[in-house]
DNA sequence: GAGGGCGTTGGGAACGTTCCCAACGCGAGG
DNA sequence: CCTCGCGTTGGGAACGTTCCCAACGCCCTC
């Protein structure tokens, strides 16, 4: 009985009368086929339409020809951050080239987040791509010492040893305080990203740098903490007037930060730009859409992702060809920002 | 040489001192196990870190434990349209809970989509989730004839026999239009999605419903055909004033699309919503963000996201268990939607 | 005390592929 | 005519797991 399932690698052999190994060499273009028996094989597995099963296949090369995107999901919801979805695209396009797959994992909370490693060592990834890494994060340091190629979005800290690409961070944010200083702006706020990543930190140092470039002294009860979150944003924006109503601008960390801060300084009857100028940082969807349109640094996120898939792909096909001489040197990229004048400054 | 690669189950079953097999029952949960081997090999699965290869366990039990999400990313950016994230959001987190990994594809061209099907044929997903099909889409019937377990975010047409999961877009789109005719609008246009979908023409199928419903004579020459994109939006809301000046109010079939029409009215001087009303279609993040802010029907997407992989899960262990009788009744939703009324009515 | 049953156990086979290596055929050279 | 070598070929083993089934030991019952 038996309506038998889908055809092997074994009947497509016999259809086309040679051997497995035959039928496997075509399928994988080795050289050593004679060109009738390569036919007649071609043949067989377009009358049985043969697909060949790829868990079989990554049992014996220990390939899956997959690649794990981590996103935390807790602190920025994937919905209103289109950097993930720009990063999604970017990292999807690099790997459909070479036919790899991408494996989403979303990581809800602390739970979901220790069942990670376990999920991960199960084999069913050639590498990882790590977004949104807090410095004491564990995890990166786990994958590495699992073997697993690692690649971040973004680096711990200021002497990362693994692989990332990052946005020029902190030049982006130079540039756009010094944007501020130029249109005569002195009492410049920042709203911060999260201090406890590289990003939020360098963003923050950008602001330092571009007040000491320009010899204006940064007066730092101007700093106030946010977390790249909308709302966080706004309630910075809230404590910043409170605390200094003399303020006259804004570099907020984020675009999504920008817009909380916009909301803000709207409830509060301040001008935009008029009283106070407003920057972002990233050049989202959202920036064309604010009201005023957001001055704001573009960082190139879908060219991020398709870098760090790049590199992602050429750590794992380094790790297998010579498993042993692994130190090798990580590759660390960053990429170039530029600023983007609207009409909030 | 030849520091030994990471354990497998024979090494656990060594360290316990009993068989490969009763290593496997205990991790699969078996009660034919004596507490006093269960004990031995947990221990020595926590002494040796041990995690099963899923691929090996794959290859035995044909299935993988992961279902693939299908986007089209020629037709609607992903970056722009937050319905996607939205949806990802729901379907991971219906999967997370139970262990089921999700493979994101994004579909770029013609090309991609081809060789999708070989892919999917590999057999390294138990299932397809796919979204924004076109009536006259193949790729359904392709999957169902694989008999790999399919549900679709929307339906093809009215006789879908697929599984599937959908808003109640005829249902809200009835909603919006009644929203304006209460409050007095007559000369109402639509900009319709793509009309080779079933969410296009069910939207627009509401709007002469709604007009149907109130006794007021619905005018075809305010339909006019959008594709769900925001420059879309704008260019049918410039043929519609161009061709109906006179017309007191628009249903965008689509937030984002809304979003086009506002930027043409604000163009061509005309008042939000004291010339011309706006509504538009899904309630996104976007909604909340327009000037003024957009009334529009909520649809749930993350629900549906959550909803459809519930069901593909059902159907996937349907199959499984049964793989004979396969034809069982697919489950068909339709999830409610919520008029939300903002400033732009 | 022998037989039967049940709770437990473990070895063999299989899943579909790749890789190693031995073997085959055939032409050329000695 | 035999040998060598090279271009091809295919069978066996392995990858790490699950499932089938036979076997083991022990207790209970007759």
């Amino acid at each position: 009985m038996a309506g038998n399932g889908r055809p092997t690698i074994k009947t497509v052999a016999a259809r086309a009368g040679v051997g497995r190994t035959t039928v496997s060499r075509v399928i994988n273009g080795s050289e050593l086929v004679s060109s009738d028996a390569r036919d007649r094989v071609l043949a067989a597995i377009e009358e049985l339409q043969y697909v060949p099963n790829s868990v079989a296949r990554g049992l014996v090369t220990n390939r899956t020809n997959a690649v794990a995107l981590v996103i935390p999901e807790s602190e920025s919801r994937l919905g209103s951050e289109p950097f993930f979805a720009a990063l999604i695209r970017g990292v999807s396009g690099a790997l459909a080239a070479t036919g790899t797959q991408l494996q989403l994992m979303l990581v809800r909370d602390q739970s979901e987040r220790d069942q990670l490693t376990a999920s991960l060592q199960t084999r069913r990834v050639d590498g990882v791509l790590l977004v949104s890494v807090h410095a004491h994060d564990r995890l990166p340091g786990q994958l590495d010492e699992m073997g697993l190629p690692t690649v971040l979005a973004g680096r711990r800290d200021a002497q990362e040893h693994l692989g990332y690409v990052d946005s020029d961070n902190s030049g982006g944010a130079t540039q756009a305080v010094g944007h501020l200083l130029e249109r005569g702006r002195r009492r410049i706020a920042t709203i911060t990203g999260a201090l406890d990543m590289d990003v939020g930190c360098s963003r923050l140092a950008g602001w330092r740098t571009a007040h000491r470039a320009a010899g204006v002294p940064a007066d730092e009860s101007l700093i106030e903490a946010g977390d790249f979150t909308e709302e966080g944003g706004q309630q910075a924006m809230r404590s910043l007037l409170e605390r200094s109503p003399d303020l006259d601008a804004v570099f907020a960390a984020s675009d999504l930060m920008a817009v909380g801060a916009l909301a803000e300084l709207r409830r509060q009857g301040r001008g935009v730009p008029s009283d106070v100028a407003v920057v972002g940082f990233e050049d989202s969807v959202l920036a064309r859409h604010t009201n005023p349109p957001l001055t704001t640094v573009r960082q190139p996120v879908e060219e991020l992702g398709r870098t760090m898939a790049r590199i992602l792909l050429q750590e794992i096909s380094a790790r297998t060809a010579s498993p042993a001489t692994e130190p090798a040197s990580h590759q660390q990229l960053t990429l170039p920002t530029e600023l983007v004048v609207r009409e909030s400054t």
